[in-house]
DNA sequence: CTGAAAGCGCTTACAG
DNA sequence: CTGAAAGCGCTTACAG
């Protein structure tokens, strides 16, 4: 059986170190391994040995040393609410672009999970201690009092701020134009009685949303039915609740045509939770969601639903965050909000309104 | 429209400022904010005028200048291959547990996304440079001749490392096992005609999968087919493809009772391509999956699999390289390999097997 | 052109 | 008990 590395690692070589292993003071070394113009003057023979030396002793410029030096630890943080036991396809989008903005000007990205807004204020004040040069937030809910508590000198830039910081540039998309798009697409395929399970009241994310639905019914003259309203959260597991409880509590009642969910999540908990009552996703009810994650194209059917182009949001961010931290030179940082845009992606999940009205099974057959 | 934050944050406040600010060195300074004992000498009037002024000046001890005195970054490192156009649930559970673990001992995780083992390995090494304090490997697919040039500097632990690192902590899951107790399960349900696509050849966690597939047949007198062992890659799409190149080369030719996948992704993209056949999971054919990701409860119906505990294994992880470290004085480091046990998990994609035999459907249904 | 020194921000060990 | 100094590892600006 092989032994684990022994516990207390060797220490790591400093340029003194290697100065001394190739008999040159650490200055030397130091300019002929980051290639200063000025070791032209140090003999071929002299370089050579100290590459060697470096290369033998796996030096590497320590990063803290240069962070002190630069003021800058080419590094930024993304802070997000993270439950390890809940889907989250938004924030493994989001987290995508982040990373591929910044691996690609060769910052790093460290990731800060929070359970709650409000109480990890100060973790994240913490944080913000020189080892990150700037921070980017998925979904913040601060309130605008406690925003005012942010440490001044490090860089925000928020994804779908609910109340946008001040002097944060915040980037979303046109979440009620894509609810209307949506609903509109719907109502062209033949729906008329169309569900909404949305987001939680007094969430800008939700609201637009009801507000594009609801757009799109006036535009067709289909009165709003409250009844066929239903805020629940932005889980999976909650779209499921939401959906099952209506379906009990409307037994008899006339079956909504098509569920259009507030993201996709919900959509899939949605979809479990008719096909619990024996009900065919779409030939009985069409269902669609909102954000086109992945899980829009784990489930079976396929979700149609609403891309949100979070992963180019993700980059957005870092790409604007670089910016503001003077990383990248040539990028302007734009005024806020940056608005992105929506599309309704087609997929199985939606088909034609069947002809015939049909009602809420009595017993769910489980 | 509000104006973005000005390019050009304030400098972050020094103990010197702080001192300045308060009429006092910058040692006293530092002696009040770290609670110091000789503190005590300090008269509390000056302790809370320091006090007021660090909170003023938004004061925070800079990580950098710590960590070179410290000779650690309270940070931890992930290495994983991370394409933004993939479903990938298994980081995102491994990604969970290593980010739980890292936090409960209040260290930072850093997140490196490589698209290639082989070619990416100078970009590990240069991040070995201090800014983390040791790096976990997700699934790495280094040889062993390459694995030798790691720095030294730099304690790793690895999870399902393909070839074990020498002196490096592993940690995997008793996958044949598992394996095998899915395929028994199968053939309990009745199923004997079992179909398994397989991952990549030559990759253990492909290899053991096979091996406890084998064993079940074996163990129940059937004879091993090879026209039902498909190789394919660990990815959603490349089950879609498998499932259905199979299902059009084999129109005619008798359906499996079941098809066992190397993991939960391409199980539902298997799904997909049954569901293009006009075939039904569970009613026509049984599904299962491998690894119990999210996605398995995303699908519908929600896949019946073999559960490894990613996010404990990804938690474990963090708590051994801790220890490593030495940040965790208490905790011992385990002999390698540390196998984690596995369980059949059954939710609603494997039935009971149909009564007589069907036959491939000649023409896709799309 | 080269090498010694200063300094990034902090804390620890050591004189006064 | 207090305050000045040394040092973590690096690079830049400045004497020689």
């Amino acid at each position: 059986m092989p032994r684990p590395r022994k516990p207390k690692t060797q220490r790591a070589a400093t340029l003194a170190d290697v100065g001394r292993a190739a008999g040159v003071s650490a200055m030397a070394a130091s300019a002929v391994l980051n290639s200063v113009k000025t070791s032209s003057r140090i003999s071929e023979e002299t370089r050579q040995r100290i590459l060697e030396a470096a290369a033998k002793l796996q030096y590497r410029p320590n990063a803290a040393a240069r962070a002190l030096l630069h003021r800058r630890m080419n590094t930024i943080g993304i802070a997000a609410i993270l439950d390890e036991n809940e889907l989250n396809h938004y924030f493994l989008a989001l987290f995508n672009g982040v990373l591929a903005g910044a691996t690609h000007f060769e910052q790093n990205t460290t990731v800060f999970a929070l359970h709650d807004w409000s109480n990890d204020t100060r973790r994240l004040d913490s944080v913000c201690d020189g080892r990150i040069d700037g921070l980017i937030m998925f979904a913040p809910t601060y309130d605008a009092a406690v925003a005012k508590t942010l440490p001044k000198h490090t860089p925000f830039v928020t994804i779908h701020a609910n109340t946008p910081l001040e002097g944060t540039v915040n980037i979303e998309s046109d979440e009620e134009a894509g609810a209307n798009a949506m609903v509109e697409h719907l109502i062209a395929k033949g729906h008329r009685r169309i569900m909404h399970i949305a987001g939680p009241k007094g969430f800008v994310g939700a609201d637009r949303r009801v507000a594009g639905y609801r757009k799109a019914l006036r535009a067709h003259h289909i009165k709003f039915d409250p009844a066929l309203l239903v805020h629940s959260q932005f889980i999976d597991f909650h779209g499921y609740r939401a959906m099952k409880t209506w379906l009990e509590e409307n037994a008899g009642q006339p079956l909504p045509h098509a569920v259009f969910c507030a993201n996709d999540g919900m959509a899939i908990g949605a979809m479990q939770a008719l096909a619990e009552s024996g009900l065919r996703v779409p030939e009985d009810v069409s269902v669609c969601g909102f954000d086109d994650t992945l899980a829009s194209r784990a489930s079976v059917p396929q979700l149609t639903t609403v891309r949100q182009p979070l992963v180019e949001m993700g980059r957005k961010a870092a790409e604007i965050l670089l910016a503001q931290i003077g990383t990248l030179k040539d990028v302007q940082v734009p005024a806020s909000p940056v608005v992105m845009p929506v599309e309704v992606v087609e997929r199985a999940s939606v088909g034609r309104c069947p002809a015939g009205d049909r009602v809420v099974p009595a017993l769910a057959r489980v």
